[in-house]
DNA sequence: GTTCCGCATGAATCGATAG
DNA sequence: ACTATCGATTCATGCGGAA
C-alpha cells in the first residue's frame, strides 16, 4: 500500500479545514507554549492562550476518527512565582467542546533545564494529555511492552541510541531490531509515566521533542497505514517518525522555513536512500502540498 | 526546647478553628479522595468534592504562617473512562480564596498498584500540589540535595575512587582533602519529580503514604521546632515523622479508632520513657481533644 | 576501535536594571 | 508602577577530539 505524507504551510486553524471529517487516527502535537517562540508564532500570551487554542481543538475534534486519540504535550509557565492555570482552563473548555479527557501521562524529562532559584526546583516534567471522542478507542498496548527491571532498561537505552540509528541507516525500516530483540524476554506493560530525555543535538533548531515520544504514542494508538496528524509540525519530528513507522502522516506548519525544511527533508530520504525509483512520487507529493 | 504533639479527634472543618492564626509552618496532607473512605467522611462524591474541601482550605489558609507552605497530595478519580476534573476546579477555587499555586510536584510511584485495563495503563503518579500564602516563603533546599546522576559517577570513578577510599580508610573520621573536593559535586538539587516507592508494610490499614514523602517536604520547608499540621491524619504517618524530626506537630482525625491508635502510639514515648511526670500533660491534651 | 574527557547547549526562572 | 531586556545560575546529554 502506498504511504502518504501531506504537508501544509499555514495557520492550522485555516489549514485544518482542508482535512476530512473522521479521517485521522492519532494527533500528536506540541503547540507553542505561552510566551515562547515569540519570533515564530508571535508569542501567544498567557491570558489569551485558551482562547487562541480552542478553535484549533475544535477542528481537531472534527477530523479525528471516533476511535482516534489526541495527545497534547503542554506545560504551564511560571508567572510571578506562580504556576499559570491556562492548561487547566483549557482542559475544562475542551470538555465543553465534546472532548473526553481520558488520561494524563507524565513525561518525566531525564535532562531538564538547569538552574537554581530560591523558591523552586528545576521543572523535570511535562503533561501529555490524552483526549478522545468516544469512551472506546483503539489502543494497542502490546506494542509498547517494556522489558522487566532496571538493568534491562539501561541496556535497552544503550542499544536504542546507537544500534537503532545504525539499523535505520542500514535498511531504512526502523525500529525493527530492538523490539524483536526483546520479544522473547519477559515484558510488562508500561505505566502512565514516560521517562525520556530531551533531544538537544539537532543542528539547525532545537527539537525539544524527543523522537521516542511520538514513537511511543504512535505504536500505542495506531497500526500501519493509519494516519497521524501534527498541526504544529515544527521541525517535523512527529511526521518523520510516523513515516518511518509506515503510518500516513499530515503535518501543518505556519513558519515557511520550518515547512520548507521538512518538505525537502522528506523527498531525499524516501527517494535517494530507500527507493530511488520513487522520485516521481516526490512530484505528486509536491502537488498535494498546499503552499499557502 | 520542648516538643509538642497536639492531637484532635473530630471533623477538621470544626477542629481547625481551635488553632491560632499564622501558627503553622507546614501543612502536609492526603485528604480522602472522592468516593474513597466511604465509612469515614461519608464518601465524598465526585461532584461535591470541591464544595466539601473549600471550607477546609479556607481554615488552612488562616492557620498557616505567611512564610509557610501547604502540600496537598491528591489525584483525580477515573469516572466512566474519563479523568474527573475536581482537582483542577479545586485549584481554581483555592486561588480565589487567596492561595497561590506555587508548584505542582509529581510523586512518581516506583511500585504502583498492579492491574490491567483495556483502555489505560497503570497509574504511577500522584499530584503534590504546593500552595503558599505569599510569594516568598521558607525553603531549605540544601536539606534535600541528592546524589549526582549516573554519568558523573562513571566519569569521576577513575579519578576519585582510589583517592577517596584511601583517605577515608586512613583517618576514618572525616573527609580528606580529596574527598571534600568532590563532596560539593556529588550532590545536586532535586527536581520537582519525587521518585519514591509506596509503603506496603502497614499492619492494620494500608497507608499508601510512604514515610519518605512527608519527610522530604518537612526537610524542605521546615526547621527544627517548627510546626507541622496534618488535618487528615489517618494512621499518623506525617505526625510521626515530624515528631522524629524534632518538629512540633498537630494532627486531626475524624475516625476514633485511628485517632486513638495514634494517641496511644505517642503517649508512651513522650511520657513513660522520656518524661514520666508529664502524665498530667496527657490529661490536658485529652481535654483539648474534642471527642465528637 | 575502544574509552575517556572537554565543551556547548538547552520550551527555564529570578532579580536587577533600564526605559 | 509597570513592562522589557539581561545576566547568573545549573546539570544531563551528545558530539568530537584525544589517549
Amino acid at each position: 500500500m502506498e504511504l502518504k505524507t501531506d504537508l501544509y504551510l499555514g495557520d492550522c486553524r485555516e489549514e485544518l479545514r482542508k482535512i476530512s471529517d473522521d479521517s485521522v487516527d492519532l494527533i500528536v502535537t506540541s503547540p507553542p507554549y505561552a510566551d515562547q517562540r515569540q519570533s515564530t508564532y508571535g508569542g501567544i500570551s498567557v491570558n489569551g492562550y485558551v482562547e487562541w487554542f480552542l478553535p484549533v481543538s475544535k477542528e481537531l475534534l472534527r477530523v479525528l476518527k471516533p476511535t482516534g486519540t489526541f495527545i497534547l504535550n503542554i506545560k504551564e509557565k511560571v508567572v510571578d512565582g506562580e504556576r499559570s492555570t491556562y492548561v487547566m482552563e483549557l482542559i475544562l473548555e475542551m470538555r465543553k467542546q465534546g472532548w473526553r479527557w481520558t488520561e494524563e501521562f507524565i513525561w518525566h524529562k531525564k535532562n531538564c533545564f538547569p538552574g537554581k532559584w530560591s523558591n523552586r526546583f528545576r521543572d523535570a516534567w511535562e503533561r501529555l494529555l490524552q483526549f478522545n471522542k468516544e469512551k472506546k478507542f483503539n489502543m494497542y498496548q502490546d506494542a509498547v511492552r517494556v522489558p522487566v527491571g532496571e538493568w534491562a532498561k539501561d541496556r535497552l537505552k544503550n542499544l536504542s541510541e546507537t544500534d537503532k540509528i545504525r539499523d535505520n541507516a542500514k535498511n531504512g525500516s526502523g525500529f525493527g531490531k530492538n523490539v524483536s530483540n526483546w520479544l522473547g524476554r519477559e515484558t510488562v506493560y508500561p505505566t502512565n509515566v514516560v521517562h525520556l530525555a530531551t533531544e538537544c543535538n539537532n543542528k539547525n533548531h532545537s527539537a525539544a521533542f524527543p523522537r521516542e515520544l511520538p514513537e511511543w504514542f504512535i505504536r500505542l494508538f495506531t497500526q500501519e497505514n493509519d494516519t497521524v496528524l501534527d498541526p504544529f509540525m515544527g521541525s517535523g519530528t512527529t511526521i518523520e517518525v510516523a513515516n518511518r513507522m509506515k503510518r500516513n502522516s499530515i503535518g501543518i506548519e505556519i513558519v515557511p522555513e520550518y515547512y520548507e525544511e521538512v518538505r525537502q527533508q522528506f523527498a531525499p530520504v524516501e527517494n535517494y536512500i530507500m527507493e530511488p525509483e520513487i522520485k516521481y512520487e516526490t512530484v505528486k507529493h509536491k502537488r498535494r502540498h498546499t503552499v499557502r
